[in-house]
DNA sequence: GGGTAACCGAGACGGTACGTCTAGTCTTTAA
DNA sequence: TTAAAGACTAGACGTACCGTCTCGGTTACCC
């Protein structure tokens, strides 16, 4: 992964790199990096993600949009699909925090619920159609994987295997396949029947999903 | 739906019109379609499936291979995810028939397996690639929807109503919700995990996935 | 010039060779040619014309005007410009007959008059387009040669040749240099200036030129 | 005409704008036209028209000939009139400079012979096939026009007048008209038949044509 | 304060593929 | 045999983006 700025999530990286500490290693000579720019480009990005899908963006319309030229958009992200992840995670109300849970069965319904409240919104097609830009390329596959899927299905499996152990769910699930059974039905839904994602997912299906899993 | 042959499946449009009754009305004028153009086109399709991503493939690339003008793909497939749809359904082998099962939790434990069996083939990672197609264009969605996916549901629902009916699955489920708690996972971890498909899901998931649904 | 019909101009190329005669050498077998057809597809594409230019117009666009098979046309005529020239030609008020002129020097005048008078309708453009496809394929050049430039000429040339014998013209002039000056201005004009060919050459040019070679 | 270099004839686009006058207005942002590619693209139009007629040739040949984009031709060229008439007027020899005339009759005399010569060459199909072109648009009318037909015809009228106010040529003719009548005939014999071009206007046709102005 | 280095915008570059158009030919049924 | 209909191969059209490059300029750090 030799970008620079790895595309990661909530880091700001202007500027760290820069601080006072001049025995900092990784010391930046040259120009800083434009946060002014950088904020334009995810700026752009959102906001023609509101008409168009994201197969259809294209990154010289990003740049035209962030008034930004092209090679400052290759210069810190990979690909397509990298530019829109972070233009996603760095939406406002994005990272909202979740209460801690009483139990593991409580841990893993509240996160289906943000799961399912997330995809029900308008970035639920886009992530759906990240999701879908990640089939046809290696190098987004594993941006999604690590940015998005990765993350999620991780926290979700730890509150499995913590549930397996206290008894709460039963042992003879792989935990891996326990969280393949919480959450395919739901992206499954999402992708194959989007108009009827929201009509039946509300509130029954975590509900439903933890039977599946409890002891 | 405006195009002549409606990409179908497994209907031999040529020649079928001009049959020898004087008498029928939707007689077909002019050079009738021509099979060996169809056939070459497939088979192009798929010999470059092979070494090439769906979205990889281009419409250009198959006529030259298939020593074919443009326009005849275009004439008769609305766009790539139709001809690829048709080009993976007439493979040899793809319509193989299903035994006829002793009970409901049988025949659904069939049709997983098939599905499974199926998405472990090539064929896997070019269905992977058409349902993601599907996720950028309504065109595409409705052709897979209507050529893969939908019969596919369909059939499994079917035997689940009729369980439902017989009592050998329980009735608080929706029966599109057990489709999707029945199917969603297999799709999910071939999408989200595809290295990991072949390894656990052989034999166990059906087995583990009709005890969700099982009365 | 193996095309049946040749194109050419006023014959009744229909139903000539299907006489009552039975000992006609050339009797033709099968299916006669349909005037209907031939009509249709000159009138289409002098309705065609009024729009376009030679160039704009196709032979596809001709055969789907005249609800004719494009094979029909192809059958007929070799090429577009053959089409064309015959359109022209069947136009109503196209074959003029001119009085007998009194003197070498008058049939000049008269002819050049005409001349200028048909380019100056519609027509002019027209005769100018096909004019320039001529300078495109070799097929073409003769078409417009043998159908309206070569008569045309052979006409003024006989005039001339004719005014030289009788003391009319000045003999010091190659006769054929002589029609290129008579008629060189005036399709230049057509083709370079179009816009200025009404305004000066009304009435103006043909006498000028007729100084250009009396004795 | 919103084509950025205009396609015109001698100037040299490239590099000029950039002067070291920091007020110049017009600085040029951006990567600077290339040479390399400009004279690719001439030198392949130049070389492809010694075995194809202008009609023939494609922007998408010249292309793959100069190994260059398609789009850089669209870019800085309108239309293959456009590029075709650059490529004449780049050759090696085209802008040959004429001795001053001792007066305005062998002026024309001289500005004739040049211009026989020139539709001698090679390069005299080329221009009737622009010409023709000119016929079928608009565009490339004014292109021609512009390039080669205006400053030519201009300069020979511009010796028309002045000779006619010398009294070397006769005043009755209008100078448009007889620069018609002096260029027409050429031009004419050019299109109408090429094959004879040579033959009889090397040395005669301007003397000729003198006589048809002189007073 | 001059030098060096990385950044920035703008936009040209070689390419690939798009979906449309037309050419001229071929193959069928009907007249 | 010709006509009509329309499918066929072939290939150019002009456009849209791709990811790279090449300019003139800017903004930091370092000596």
């Amino acid at each position: 992964m030799a970008h620079p700025a790895m595309y990661n999530i909530t880091s700001d990286d202007t500027g760290a790199a820069n601080t006072n500490d001049p025995k900092n290693s990784t010391v930046r000579k040259g120009r800083p990096r434009s946060t002014k720019s950088k904020n334009a480009i995810l700026k752009a990005t959102n906001s023609l993600l509101l008409h168009k899908s994201v197969q259809e963006l294209s990154i010289e319309a990003i740049a035209k949009k962030a008034k930004v030229g092209k090679t400052t958009i290759y210069r810190w992200w990979p690909n397509k699909t990298a530019v829109v992840m972070d233009a996603l995670i760095n939406q406002p109300g994005m990272q909202t925090a979740m209460p801690t849970p009483k139990s593991n069965t409580e841990a893993v319904s509240m996160q289906l619920e943000k799961l399912i409240r997330l995809l029900q919104s308008k970035n639920g097609e886009t992530i759906a159609q990240l999701f879908s830009e990640a089939q046809a390329s290696e190098e987004s596959q594993e941006i999604f994987e690590d940015s998005f899927l990765g993350p999620l299905m991780d926290a979700i499996e730890f509150s499995v295997t913590e549930g397996q152990k206290t008894g709460e769910f039963r042992k003879s699930l792989d935990s891996k396949t326990a969280v393949d059974i919480l959450c395919g039905p739901i992206f499954f839904r999402l992708m194959a029947h989007p108009s009827d994602f929201n009509d039946h997912f509300q509130g029954d299906y975590p509900k439903e999903a933890l039977k599946l899993i409890s002891a």
